[in-house]
DNA sequence: CGGTGAGTTGAAAGCAATCAAATGGCGTGG
DNA sequence: CCACGCCATTTGATTGCTTTCAACTCACCG
């Protein structure tokens, strides 16, 4: 709770400059580690500060696309949802993650999902035409964007293998590790005790089985000694190995 | 690097001077329709063109990348696979489609998945490090590419949505309006009758369903009268709108 | 101290997987 | 031209994993 006091000061001085990208949390990683000193100013006048609180969206399903985004801080979903009540989160969003539908088109486009806030959320915004002029003014910047776009991909891919073949367990299982994974990345250093950002029913809407399920899987890694649990959130990985074995392919 | 000249690369019998790009049948779609006649006289040298076989593979999971390739003719699956016998197709390709890990790195990789012809496969590749350089070289080419994977990208995550929340039911309908729209955009015009691509087991392995199952579906809608099948694989679309529904969201 | 919502646990039902066998198409060879 | 064998597909019977329905626990908060 502690390290969250300067995002809460960010929230009350929104305007860019004041906080100007050269001392951004995310300056050296993502996208704008594709630009220069130079060149990042012109972002730093195009961009925008934003602060979500979690279960607010930044975007609906069919909306129109206005705008892109950088996320500074916090996880974001990535949500497909149907009239019947059945959703599927087809990608998680943290720290340094690009959010935007097809930037580089120059046309208007609809959100092919939601995208909503699971935890408190900073994001950096960029309107979409001004953004798509420096997309073309810095072929770096473009090259970056398409490496993080097949990176999406490729997880995407990964995903389907696990949607498409994977047991409960291994589902659970692989859930976990990803989730250790990329909160590792988001600088929180090699720790083997963190908070899920994700509650029961995010968890079952991301690797496509029931809350409940989700529920007993956890128990069950739990009772096996493989994990430990402080509350339904706080996660300690015990037997790292054993996680991985339980993943499967 | 020193690059050679173009003429030094005439070395392949068949190569790209005897069936020139200006004639190709993806000359205006996919990523060539991005390059001007000038432009595209630089691809053309570099282009080699190779035929497979269905089950033949292109790549295979784990391989390094040693070149792209766009499909002129055809239809190739995008497998991973698992030891114990359990696989996943994560993607389709058609024609015009581009293949390729991740153009623009400059830098070596291995193959996350294997590409297997399911048809009678024409291929035109591209030498790795040369086809960078004229990424670099031509923005427009970047720019289309970067579209294309975006599109895939969305491409994956509906199959996602398909893979964790659809029945069977609703999962061979949707397979069925994919492959019949991937295939008009293949030339073949707006038939309602035509050859499936993939066999029972592909199907199986790209909705995430045994083989039984798929079989039980299709044998369902056919009895239903929303389809009508001539032997396994050629298939008339009677009822597209209860093909729809059937699909669901 | 009760209310509320998230999470856990239990019991029963359902849907797809598995196991098993029959059918059909197709090329080969008699 | 027909018989045979092989392989893909279909169909049937049973199993089993996950869902569904339901009840309970727990933490948090007014």
């Amino acid at each position: 709770m502690v390290e969250r006091s300067r995002a809460a000061m960010g929230v009350t001085v929104t305007n860019a400059m004041t906080q100007a990208c050269a001392g951004c949390a995310v300056r050296h990683a993502g996208l704008c580690s594709a630009l220069s000193s130079d060149e990042i100013a012109d972002l730093t006048a195009i961009a925008r500060r934003k602060h979500l609180s979690p279960g607010q969206s930044l975007v609906l399903e069919g909306d129109t696309a206005r705008e892109f985004a950088n996320i500074t801080d916090g996880v974001a979903k990535l949500v497909r949802g149907a009239e019947d009540g059945r959703s599927q989160i087809v990608g998680l969003l943290f720290q340094s993650d690009f959010i935007g539908a097809a930037p580089g088109t120059g046309q208007a486009q609809t959100e092919p999902h939601s995208i909503v806030a699971v935890t408190e959320l900073e994001l950096c915004l960029f309107p979409r035409q001004r953004f798509d002029t420096l997309l073309h003014r810095y072929p770096t910047l473009e090259n970056k964007l398409l490496q993080q776009t097949l990176d999406e991909l490729q997880l995407a891919r990964d995903w389907m293998v696990l949607l498409g073949r994977k047991t409960a367990e291994e589902r659970v299982a692989t859930f976990l590790l990803h989730v250790a994974q990329k909160m590792r990345n988001s600088g929180c250093g090699p720790l083997d005790t963190f908070d899920l950002p994700l509650g029961r029913a995010d968890i079952a809407d991301y690797i496509g089985l029931t809350i409940e399920t989700v529920s007993r899987q956890i128990s069950k890694l739990r009772k096996a000694g493989i994990i430990a649990l402080d509350g339904a959130k706080s996660v300690t990985y015990v037997d790292y190995e054993g996680l991985k074995e339980r993943a499967g392919f």
